[in-house]
DNA sequence: CGGGATATTGAGGGATGTCAAGGTAGGTGG
DNA sequence: CCACCTACCTTGACATCCCTCAATATCCCG
């Protein structure tokens, strides 16, 4: 609960530099695909690229944003890793999520105009900001536009539903092996291995994400090394028979 | 898994002549300070009237709509109680809320075009079928509207988020006891006793939802009465001592 | 080189799941 | 109206998974 580690500021004066050297456009981002853009019409991008989001970089370490502050921009991932979290009352974390590139955060400021959670980045990252407000008024005039934003607050939605179904329903094994069959498809979609990678979390924030302890977490990885699943050397992990981890999932010991 | 239970269809002739015989408007729903119209000023409100929403009766026991049938309408319950859940690979389901009148059901269709969850009446029912698509265009023209629509789903997403640290990082009874306080408050929003009501859902759906089984749901029930904190009949719930429940979810006994 | 964060592994215990038996309520048909 | 059936709830005994506590190893960084 380091309380050191500031939000940053839209208005930090290498921000503004950067937006003035490199104006961001989704028309020409390489995340376009997968990001705010995905399923838009060109005549909407253009109308995304006239907006000129900040960009910003954020340390390892360093929140975006907390629970709490005011609810001005919803960001989107360009590179890097972020987790976001909210505090329990004794002070312990819950994970709700990881965001890898092209991802966003923040949806869920919308409901109370401040955020419900705080995002942190896993490492060295860089995000968009995009201004809420600017937004919402841009997509009073077309449709699709909008149709887009609800989609993708939809999509958070379904989401959250799988993790709950995997909080409520399954085993330590299982849970893994959905976490790590989860991370392998998205990478793939990023174009990098879907079989061997790294991973930018802690023992203990896989397993406050899954809802169990970390050395439950640790144990999991040891027990599917020797069961010939995974190979595992502390956070590099290459998956060694994805159609076994697969079936983990699907054929439940019980 | 009853195949049996069909989906309601929305030209059932007897909803055709309810819709005839009595105009749903939000303006004088005895709902319009819970549901979509929350929030909104008298101008919206009249264009949600002009929409003239069908009205629905749901028997116990049947589903308004199933995973994976086609999104046309989100739903809002006027009258009854409502489950929504996931079915699981083996056959399971896994309950992901509850809903009392004036809450929606459905928004996580927007994602998909397609419903990612089932929902069921727990007992007699009726609910108003709003038009995604008409309400898409009608918000098109006002933003106000808009920005309602974005959010009731933002609510959504951190209504989900409370479940999930809930599921994460609870015990037994805190799990129980944030059921009940939950569903206590939402109660009194409605008139109802917050203290004193009638569980519409069994055991085995409160399990289900808060991720634990039948018979742990039913001894911490038990256990809750012997320290005095609630008097359990069956469904019937009192709570005897809300500030000492409240505590169970504040202190954990870790 | 030292210190802190992170990961692994073991031992033991406790919370919760599993299996089983019995009770109660409500609906249905004779 | 009663008998029966089914669904639901409660409770007990036991098993087991996972948490807790603890020791050690490893890595990274100053």
């Amino acid at each position: 609960m380091s309380i050191a580690s500031p939000t940053l500021s839209a208005s930090a004066p290498e921000a503004a530099a950067r937006t003035a050297a490199a104006p961001t456009q989704c028309s020409n981002c390489h995340l376009r695909e997968l990001c705010l853009p995905c399923g838009m019409d060109g005549n909407a991008v253009e109308r995304l690229d006239s907006l000129k989001f900040s960009r910003r970089r954020v340390k390892a370490g360093t929140s975006l944003y907390r629970e709490g502050d005011r609810f001005q921009f919803i960001y989107a991932v360009r590179s890097g890793t972020f987790k976001t979290s909210l505090e329990l009352a004794d002070g312990r974390e819950q994970v709700g999520g990881f965001h890898l590139g092209g991802e966003l955060m923040g949806l869920d400021g919308v409901a109370q105009g401040r955020h419900a959670s705080s995002a942190c980045a896993l490492e060295d990252a860089e995000i968009c900001a995009i201004p809420y407000a600017l937004l919402a008024e841009m997509s009073a005039g077309a449709p699709g536009m909008q149709h887009m934003l609800s989609r993708l607050m939809s999509r958070e939605i379904v989401r959250e539903h799988s993790l709950m179904l995997l909080l409520g329903s399954m085993n330590a094994e299982e849970r893994l092996a959905a976490f790590l069959l989860n991370l392998s498809q998205r990478l793939k979609a990023r174009g990098y291995s879907p079989s061997e990678f790294h991973l930018r979390m802690s023992r203990a924030e896989i397993g406050s994400y899954l809802g169990m302890t970390l050395e439950t977490v640790s144990r999991t990885f040891s027990s599917f090394q020797q069961q010939g699943l995974l190979e595992v050397d502390k956070r590099h992990i290459r998956i060694a028979d994805m159609q076994r981890l697969a079936d983990a999932l699907a054929m439940p010991v019980h």
